[in-house]
RNA sequence: GCUCUCGUAGCUCAAAUGGAUAGAGCAACAGACUUCUAAUCUGUAGGUUAUAGGUUCGAGUCCUAUCGAGAGCGCCA
């Protein structure tokens, strides 16, 4: 870490004189007295020079300014306690040192909404994360391009335009309900009619040679659908760099088919195009009719972002079941020699009701986020009638992105609004309290942030403990970096708050005649609320000012 | 049928990707408000990590088997 690099370098090189190549990892202690720990030595107990490693490594630790305080134990964990005093430093410094100095160009592939359907539950999960990932490497110091890769092409879109054929529906005067209505019938009726289905497979086909006339019915419809993606995701404070779609990329396909056949890459199985790569099952890459699938059109997204681009790495942030539709398209675009670059599938679970099943509505529909908005809005005012409509809006987007993010993404969850906007407990409305309490706090003491010094020997516990834990932000932001697992952050945050409440209620900071104890309270007062603000940006939270 | 996830406190979820004594929240119980925002805080109780073996200094995490739940599997995206 960062915040440890001489500490780390200086126990590596000692390690390494005695022939031991180990990457030095310091983690969070859950120890007593203890702030973070060294497991590196333990797998190495049985070194017939441990003792002398072990008193070297001790002067190592007596001589570095950032730990006051360590145990080797018999077993050779090293734990290590924090000199809050050099942390001070650190901690009004935290934004550089979580700024990796190697920045990477990331493109983020997430919402993924559909022409036709309007924006819902199960939309939700890939929009938080894929924002709060998206704060998170720009915080990091990496070149982050968002897409929101539109399903604006394929099958739907054939099977809406052959509906509105069928029963001659006038395209000038249909608005985005009007589509909304229309997509469920004509998939309903695609699955039980077979002349709509021959139909609605034929406009696809023709939309993808480019049919003059359909293309212009598709137009309309995009539009429609847009403008109402747009308007929720304003609402729901979400924006994307790209508003890439399937459709855009649609003119690479014909291509790109012909070169993987000349190279012998794919070749013609019962009509279709297969890729020639062995794997079970093999990999369809064309439809038998030539016309063409999710793959063909991820696969020329790729090809299309690598042109225009050039990025070092692309997330997929899309649920778990598509996993093996992100390992076909990882190995084709290997075995296809499409330029070498890293591509990571960001799956997660899905959102269930109280019983574990899929969220719905109580018609059996699934719940448009539009109406779980309006609904967390309610829940908001009912709480506190005299809150301003600003601040309910963004507690609603609070409250449904903090109890998205809380939970591991791998991980099927239960939603619960009226867990979830529970006023007590771990909720995004308890982090925006603690932050509203600090923020008005400092502000009633009148007193500057740089005008404040802490006084290490007037420190009582409810402080340390929460100096100390500030100290764990560049482990955890790591973590959730590196594994692109928000979760950690979203649980930190709660932490923070949680001992925040606990210093400030133990009593009445600004009447504290003891200038030196108020000063360090103020100190660190001001400290939390960088570190939750922080924090709330890399969650995509906005934080509130009042409630 | 094949493949892949998962099973942790009454409930909802964590667990530093193999580290020491498995942690939070809710619910329960007992306490603290003439308040810098009590939308808060303090404390108590709650566990043989589905079961049985194995791997090693060390397993909720890795391997094998069994039981249970879910998901995916060539013409949807």
């Amino acid at each position: 870490m960062h915040q440890f690099l001489e500490l780390e370098n200086n126990i590596k090189n000692e390690l390494l004189l005695n022939n031991i190549d180990e990457n030095i990892e310091i983690r969070i202690s859950n120890f007593p007295n203890y702030d973070f720990q060294i497991d590196n030595l333990v797998k190495h107990q049985n070194h017939p020079e441990i003792e002398k490693i072990v008193i070297s490594i001790s002067k190592i630790i007596e001589n570095d300014d950032s730990i006051t305080n360590y145990q080797i134990t018999d077993k050779y964990f090293i734990n290590l306690e924090i000199n809050i005093e050099s942390f001070i430093k650190v901690f009004e410094n935290i934004k550089n040192i979580i700024r990796s100095q190697s920045s990477k160009k990331i493109i983020l592939d997430y919402g993924g909404p559909n022409i036709g359907k309007p924006l819902h539950v199960g939309h939700l999960r890939s929009l938080n994360i894929g924002r709060s990932l998206s704060k998170i490497n720009q915080l990091a110091g990496n070149k982050v391009l968002t897409d929101i890769h539109m399903g604006d092409w394929g099958m739907p879109i054939g099977q809406i335009i052959g509906y509105i054929e069928k029963f001659d529906i006038e395209l000038g005067n249909i608005d985005i309900n009007d589509l909304e209505e229309i997509y469920p019938k004509a998939a309903k009726l695609y699955g039980e009619d077979k002349v709509f289905k021959d139909h609605a497979q034929l406009i696809n086909k023709k939309l993808n040679t480019n049919n003059k006339n359909l293309l212009k019915k598709w137009e309309k419809i995009k539009r429609i659908s847009v403008e109402s993606i747009k308007e929720i995701l304003h609402l729901l404070n979400h924006t994307f760099d790209l508003w890439m779609g399937e459709s855009d990329v649609n003119y690479l396909i014909p291509e790109m088919i012909k070169r993987l056949d000349k190279d012998g890459k794919i070749s013609i199985d019962e009509g279709a195009y297969v890729s020639n790569l062995e794997s079970d099952p093999k990999i369809l890459i064309t439809k038998s009719d030539g016309s063409y699938l999710y793959l063909t059109t991820d696969l020329a997204t790729v090809s299309n972002r690598i042109e225009k681009y050039d990025f070092d790495k692309t997330l997929y942030i899309v649920d778990k079941r598509q996993k093996l539709h992100f390992d076909q398209l990882f190995k084709s675009l290997d075995y296809f020699g499409f330029a070498e670059r890293e591509y990571e599938h960001i799956a997660f679970g899905t959102i269930n009701d109280l019983n574990g099943n899929p969220y719905k509505t109580r018609q059996g529909d699934t719940k448009k986020l539009i109406d779980l908005f309006e609904e967390t809005c309610l829940y908001i005012e009912n709480i506190n009638p005299e809150i301003e409509d600003k601040t309910i809006k963004i507690l609603a987007n609070t409250v449904l992105t903090f109890s998205d993010l809380i939970t591991n993404r791998m991980t099927d969850y239960k939603f619960d609004l009226d867990k979830f906007t529970n006023i007590t407990g771990k909720t995004g409305i308890y982090v925006q309290y603690s932050l509203v309490r600090a923020k008005k706090l400092v502000q009633n003491s009148s007193i500057n942030k740089n005008d404040l010094q802490i006084t290490v020997s007037e420190l009582d516990d409810t402080d340390i403990k929460l100096l100390k834990s500030f100290s764990k932000f560049e482990y955890l932001f790591t973590k959730a970096l590196v594994n692109s697992e928000p979760h950690h952050l979203a649980d930190y945050l709660y932490e923070l708050s949680n001992e925040f409440n606990t210093m400030y209620q133990g009593e009445r900071i600004l009447e504290n005649e003891n200038l030196s104890i108020k000063y360090n309270k103020l100190k660190i007062s001001y400290l939390f609320i960088e570190f939750s603000t922080l924090l709330m940006e890399s969650l995509g939270l906005t934080p509130v000012d009042k409630m």
